[in-house]
DNA sequence: TCTGGGGTCCTAGGACCC
DNA sequence: TCTGGGGTCCTAGGACCC
């Protein structure tokens, strides 16, 4: 059996533990850039705030119902994340937490007798409330795509379910199913959706029922073939090993205001240069690829159309390296090769590829390796720029003045992880 | 003019997730 | 005027090998 819990609007739910004013009012939190709302209350919700879409399509609806909006505070988010899966891992053990993202959790209870399993989802539930303050929904089931299902029906109808629900029985499943639209089963998206609607496919558990044959041929063959076996109860989607490494590390944004200079752009890539390689750094690893890309826009001359262009260019370094200044060094001639004058640039970003453990970098024979100085030197930047402020300490490549930078107007305090930003008590 | 039957590795792109 | 920022897995097709 398998459990996941899963955060109640969890962004709005860490902003709401510092404004208790706001309990039971409606919430919404920004993307960065406030360009999208990213997460919403019930009571936002109601009100027909919609997911995922532009602020500005949804500033009516806000101002006339005094919606509080924010920008996301990621230090915030990632802190009371960390104190949610600690909470988990205590109540198990370690080996059995799946941190799936920033808000959900799958939990392997192989070790659980079936009829402790429903007090269990509750001891999850209420520990997790009492310790951190965030509300959960928690579903239990045979396999993490039941899972899913099950916690979906217990967030719908939290009242009823008081957010938990376990199904264990061919019955209880049959009928979850039943109640599950198919866009709602995880693992169906837009297009899927659209598919299995046109075959009047229309809930899970009609798609549980088809041949596992054809769902290979028409559902992206191995993964379509297990999510039907999932559908059935049989676990074929494995718990993942907390101490694998990412295989690919990003970091990108959009611009604040559009940019048509080179200068910008290289400042912003240096930037993200930065931040991917401190990514890298926290897993111990190296990489030897980048990719950067820009995102432009039309020209500077023609009116304003949204359709975004992509061009992106890749090398390979001579060895794999952690090291800041390595990648800024190998970014900047693929910026200045992709500029073209004239465009307008909405967004770029870096790829770290080819991630090896730091421990195992190959070193080129004619190219010299980090000294120990030089590893000394990035932890103490990361330390710094961690506990103080973000970019204490930067490269001059990232530039001074960050026309670029993005928009974060509505953001709240990073009352957790700043002492200067501590709450008061009143 | 025609022309085997395997393999491997790589890239691009689709589809999905939060 | 205005549309996030990450990730994963899988397949198809081309290049190349013997």
């Amino acid at each position: 059996m398998f459990a996941i819990v899963d955060c109640n609007s969890f962004y709005c739910s860490c902003e709401r533990l510092f404004r208790p004013d706001l309990w039971n009012k409606p919430v919404v939190v920004l993307s960065n850039n406030d360009g999208c709302i990213i997460a919403r209350t019930d009571e936002a919700k109601q009100l027909g705030v919609g997911m995922a879409a532009p602020y500005y399509q949804n500033r009516g609806i806000i101002e006339q119902h005094k919606v509080a909006v924010f920008s996301s505070n990621y230090h915030l988010y990632g802190d009371m994340s960390k104190r949610v899966m600690e909470t988990l891992r205590f109540l198990t053990s370690t080996k059995q937490v799946e941190v799936y993202s920033v808000d959900e959790a799958f939990v392997n209870l192989a070790q659980f007798q079936p009829d402790q399993l429903t007090q269990l989802a509750f001891q999850f539930k209420d520990t997790v409330e009492l310790w951190t303050g965030i509300k959960v929904s928690v579903g239990l089931a045979p396999s993490k795509v039941l899972s899913k299902v099950a916690n979906r029906l217990a967030k719908k109808d939290k009242k009823g379910s008081r957010g938990v629900m376990v199904l264990q029985t061919g019955e209880q499943i049959k009928e979850a199913l039943e109640r599950t639209p198919i866009e709602d089963i995880w693992g169906v998206g837009r297009q899927y959706a659209l598919k299995l609607r046109n075959l009047g496919i229309d809930n899970g558990l009609r798609l549980s029922t088809m041949p596992i044959e054809w769902a290979r041929k028409n559902l992206g063959g191995v993964v379509g073939t297990r999510l039907i076996r999932e559908l059935n109860g049989e676990p074929c989607i494995p718990m993942k090993d907390p101490l694998e490494t990412k295989k690919m590390i990003a970091t990108t944004r959009m611009f604040g205001t559009t940019v048509t200079e080179l200068k910008d752009l290289k400042e912003a890539v240096a930037t993200y240069a930065s931040r991917a390689a401190e990514k890298l750094r926290r897993q111990y690893c190296a990489a030897s690829y980048i990719d950067v890309f820009l995102v432009t826009n039309g020209t500077v001359n023609e009116k304003y159309v949204y359709s975004p262009q992509t061009r992106h260019l890749s090398t390979n370094l001579p060895h794999a390296t952690n090291n800041t200044d390595d990648f800024i060094k190998y970014a900047m001639p693929l910026v200045e090769q992709l500029y073209e004058r004239g465009l307008k640039y909405l967004k770029a970003g870096i790829t770290l590829g080819e991630i090896v453990p730091e421990s195992a970098i190959q070193t080129n024979l004619f190219a010299s390796t980090m000294p120990e100085s030089k590893r000394a030197l990035m932890d103490a930047i990361d330390n710094i720029n961690f506990s103080q402020r973000n970019d204490a300490i930067k490269y001059a490549a990232s530039g001074l003045t960050r026309n670029w930078k993005m928009r974060q107007e509505m953001r709240s305090g990073r009352f957790t992880t700043r002492w200067e930003e501590l709450p008061d008590a009143h």
